[in-house]
DNA sequence: TGGTTGTTTCAGGAATGATTGAAAGAGAGA
DNA sequence: TCTCTCTTTCAATCATTCCTGAAACAACCA
């Protein structure tokens, strides 16, 4: 057996689950498994780590650990932190789950859903000249365009400051609860 | 340049776009970039297609066109027709936005929100025993889990039998568009 | 300034996931 | 049953994406 146990088995092997199954569902949504994986024992061990603590953990090099990290940080699911006296980087996970995830949603927005719109938009143009031939095309590209433009409206309304969107995602939902 | 041209260029090219556009769009949500490509054609073509006429217009193999009809039909977004007199099988994308999406989101719950909350709750009894050690762990997971709880919720009445679902979050939207 | 510690970059290699194409399968009609 | 047409499967190949590791870079301190 390992003969040093800084923590308890049971701890670390739930963490080394946790980071698994997170790491999994990075991937099965467009997130390197990496990635998600160093968000995800962040996220967990509720410690700020430094760049050595995770390369060690999950067994990654320094170059993979360093993009990780960067990205996570354009992200802004991560932040940076020191110690007193130690010029070691630390980085620790936002752990308020819907700050989380509003982080998340308004990268993917300005991400993919607005460069989204900006395409289908261009593309509806470019039959604007044609007769019947191209109204139902324009039709279908319509509906779409109507469709994530109603996405995008609920989007920009979960992110919105604080309060608000927290607020209003929670309300939706507690009504829709009720009957 | 090309001698026959059954279609007007500028529909045929808006398609092609429209095409690649929902292609990236897959890819970055985790669905392979060539099933996305071949409901993009079936969605925006507006027709009924056969193996071959996606094989042609997409530059695939057979292998490829066959595997990626076969999961959209998993998926729910695309239905097999036939013609009269023909013994080929049609597909043809469904054409209702909303009904579209929900499919997606049905099948994405069942096979990414339901295994994770799963492994959720498993891995939060992994813990169960430890006393005061654990408890900070716990409380990070209890949080993630309620969220796709709520996530869970919200997509259920969402994906809920016609009327309800689309009405729900149409409402929902309405009466979030109005202050 | 030189030495030390820590971080970032990036060309090349490794791993993962997707596609091909040919062969087997399935069904219809004669 | 045989033949013809269309569909599916899957091992081998290919493409893409990701990771590595070493070198360059940056910051700090004496």
């Amino acid at each position: 057996m390992t003969p040093a146990r800084p923590k308890p088995d049971a701890l670390h092997e739930a963490q080394d689950r946790f980071v698994a199954t997170w790491g999994q569902m990075g991937s099965a949504w467009g997130i390197s498994r990496t990635m998600a994986e160093v968000h995800a024992l962040l996220f967990i061990s509720g410690d700020a780590l430094c760049t050595d603590d995770v390369m060690d953990r999950l067994q990654i090099s320094r170059g993979s650990a360093s993009m990780s990290l960067r990205a996570l940080l354009d992200w802004g699911v991560i932040n940076r932190t020191h110690k007193r006296g130690d010029r070691k980087e630390y980085f620790a996970a936002e752990q308020d789950v819907w700050t989380m995830f509003r982080a998340i949603v308004r990268e993917r927005m300005k991400r993919e859903v607005d460069p989204l719109l900006a395409s289908l938009f261009e593309i509806r143009d470019m039959t604007g000249g044609l007769g019947a031939v191209g109204a139902d095309h324009n039709a279908r590209l319509d509906a779409l365009l109507l469709f994530f433009e109603v996405v995008q409206t609920f989007g920009h309304r979960f992110i919105s400051p604080a309060g608000e969107g927290l607020q209003a995602a929670a309300d939706i939902l507690n009504k829709a609860d009720a009957p």
